[in-house]
DNA sequence: ATGCCATCTGTAGCGACTACAGACTCAAGC
DNA sequence: GCTTGAGTCTGTAGTCGCTACAGATGGCAT
């Protein structure tokens, strides 16, 4: 009663996971191949639990990497907590980074946008914002991250 | 005394981009190709200030496409300030709802944190979390944006 | 002449998919 | 049997925004 063997499009459906994605995890190793019948891949129960699991955890923002690592340590006999809470808090720190990253952005773009709106200066707000004096390096009016995924 | 002629080494220092970027720049057409001294690139003050101009925006989160835009838009006679708006508001709207993405999977990840730390579940919480009966489609504990990027 | 640094071109790699092209398998309908 | 259509297969190339080489020149100082 475990494993009803369905096919790739049934556990695309099931998991919400694109084919070509699984077949994607599949060549990279990140999910085990499956049995085949014939020449089509039959996937199990488990195999839907699994992928599962890889979604979710892509949807929290682990990197493949980091997912592969959580498969591991999920399978993993000795409670591996504190690795786990160790993965997670990264990446949390991550997210807030990036979070952070992003709130100014909205800063600058909402200021832009309402001095655009109440326009009353010469020229374009936003456009003279970009086009400010200082240079480059020098912190000027705009002062995002340098880069959104480090 | 406008352009006094610098190489690309010094044009990189000037506006924070890497070397490699700027040819990038120049290779996919979104900065114009300048002038030469034998093979040599020679950049002049405005190629800093259109080159700092790009930077800003992209430090803003726009899109290279979009960034092409507003250069356009930028030395257009035409006060064109409510297209820009538009890029600016419709750019905005994708930060925030990226934000809002971020925030969930911040949410989610706090928590399973804390509970790691408080732990007195059996086996880890956030494996639990990722291991969810709900097999995937239907919103289970984690409902985090189904993709970064779109 | 000899270093040495900067610059040049061209290509390949990253991450995480996505999108084909072109072949095959299988079940149902006629 | 024969066709049709949906599903699946492999393999490759494209996306975005860079980044990292390799190997060839250029120009200047010693």
């Amino acid at each position: 009663m475990a494993g009803q063997a369905i096919q790739i499009g049934e556990l695309a459906r099931r998991t919400g996971c694109n084919i070509e994605t699984i077949r994607y995890y599949e060549r990279i190793g990140l999910i085990s191949a499956p049995l085949r019948r014939g020449r089509y891949r039959t996937y199990e129960t488990r195999d839907v639990q699994q992928l599962s699991f890889v979604r979710r955890a892509r949807e929290l923002g682990f990197k493949l990497d980091e997912v592969r690592a959580l498969l591991n340590l999920a399978t993993d006999e000795t409670a591996a907590c504190a690795e786990v809470r160790d993965l997670a808090a990264a990446h949390l720190h991550d997210v807030r980074a990036r979070i952070a990253d992003l709130r100014r952005m909205e800063q600058v773009l909402a200021d832009a946008v309402t001095a655009c709106e109440t326009g009353q200066d010469p020229g374009c707000p936003l456009i003279q914002a970009l086009s400010a004096k200082g240079q480059g390096t020098g912190r000027g009016a705009i002062s995002a991250a340098t880069a959104p995924e480090p």
